[in-house]
DNA sequence: GCATCAATACCCACAAGAGGGGGTTTTGGT
DNA sequence: ACCAAAACCCCCTCTTGTGGGTATTGATGC
């Protein structure tokens, strides 16, 4: 067997380096490959497709949400294994509607990604214990959006929740966009909906989680 | 000269094999010793003290702020400079000022590292080029605390301001702490002040940023 | 070419929560 | 004895959250 070749996705170089001392004598993983940012991954992939991406989920700019969406229109056949700290439902859900094949918690024992790596490579889905977790627990207000349902955020809500992690107000931000306060209200409501959070302080948290201040 | 041993903190394992790969070949970095938490730190140094610490400011449970505080407690004379991807003024200020002897933000270039342990360990500090400009650039909003000056949280405010960031509201965190609902306006009052900031928003920043959440 | 839909923007009104001003009392530690 | 932390209180304003709505635009489908 040649051994799979991954494209390393994390903001962090050193990670990269980490994994590849780590698996340096490894026979089935081939970890050569890096990119530090969601748009270096879409430009790596296109000129050199590698088998498997393993994707950040917290990259500046362009996410791993995000990245994860457009890998998967534009190379549908290139494997993406989600991989993060975070363990969150709602990075969880979106990465595998995205398209991911599984989610690999950082920090996790060596043996994991080899591991993970087969079961995806063999068509599978691989979830770390702390992922499959937070995935059976659902959500914690299940109120507003029982289903659990992800729905993407489009480019207006993104600046908007982005303002609101900035400790602006909605009159502040109705001025900085050169919107009225009723608008800005009426974007935050969706968020919330859409995000299944009761507050500011979950829009805040989600935009930070995301790299988005 | 012997190389100095550097005991390196940091939640993610990768982080600390990376440094090992990357500076394998020098002579001047020993960085064989790793440790995950602030506590096991705390234990290493007791155990075998090094020469420096190299320090993440995000850690899990007791973070790097309290780290650096308990180092510099227990052992002034070993020398310790932070390691972190955040730059916020508040970071870089509370590391100093709890004894850190230079800021290193990571990703920078290779270079780097050696150049800040050898000003380090020759008594100087080292600060990177962006924290050293969020240094200069001051506080965003200096109505409140134009002096910069840092003020330890207290337990109580820790735990408010962790029940703030998951999204609880004044009545339900009172009603969880069995104090009153004025004590927790207070104590976010206090906490405002303290952290310089605006609004909630600026609250669940700061516990995000500090991994207590 | 027209229907449709999602995104964006706007509006009113009311309730709930947070922010800011001023305080006081109790408690635990040095 | 002192001090800081913690807890408590009142009053008032501002901001946010929630309940309803409507209008405009631009892209997609048929």
């Amino acid at each position: 067997m040649a051994p799979v070749r991954i494209l390393v996705v994390d903001a962090l170089e050193l990670v990269h380096e980490g994994l590849k001392a780590r698996y340096a004598k490894s026979l089935e993983l081939d970890l050569s490959a890096y990119a530090p940012t969601g748009e270096t991954m879409l430009l790596h992939v296109a000129a050199a497709p590698p088998d498997l991406v393993l994707l950040d989920v917290s990259l500046p700019v362009m996410d791993g949400i995000d990245a994860m969406r457009a890998l998967h229109a534009r190379h549908p056949q290139v494997k993406a294994l989600a991989h993060s700290l975070l363990h969150g439902i709602e990075y969880v859900n979106s990465m595998l509607l995205e398209g991911a094949s599984g989610y690999l918690v950082k920090n996790g024992p060596p043996e994991e990604l080899p591991q993970a790596v087969r079961t995806v490579m063999a068509g599978g889905r691989h979830l770390s214990p702390s992922a499959r977790e937070a995935v059976d627990k659902g959500y914690t207000y299940t109120e507003k959006r029982p289903d659990g349902e992800y729905i993407g955020l489009t480019a207006r809500e993104r600046e908007i929740i982005r303002l609101v992690a900035l400790e602006r107000t909605n009159a502040e931000i109705s001025a900085a966009l050169f919107i009225s306060e009723d608008t800005v209200k009426t974007h935050r409501r969706n968020l919330m909906t859409k995000l299944n959070v009761r507050s500011t302080a979950g829009l805040v948290r989600y935009a930070v989680d995301r790299c988005w201040v």
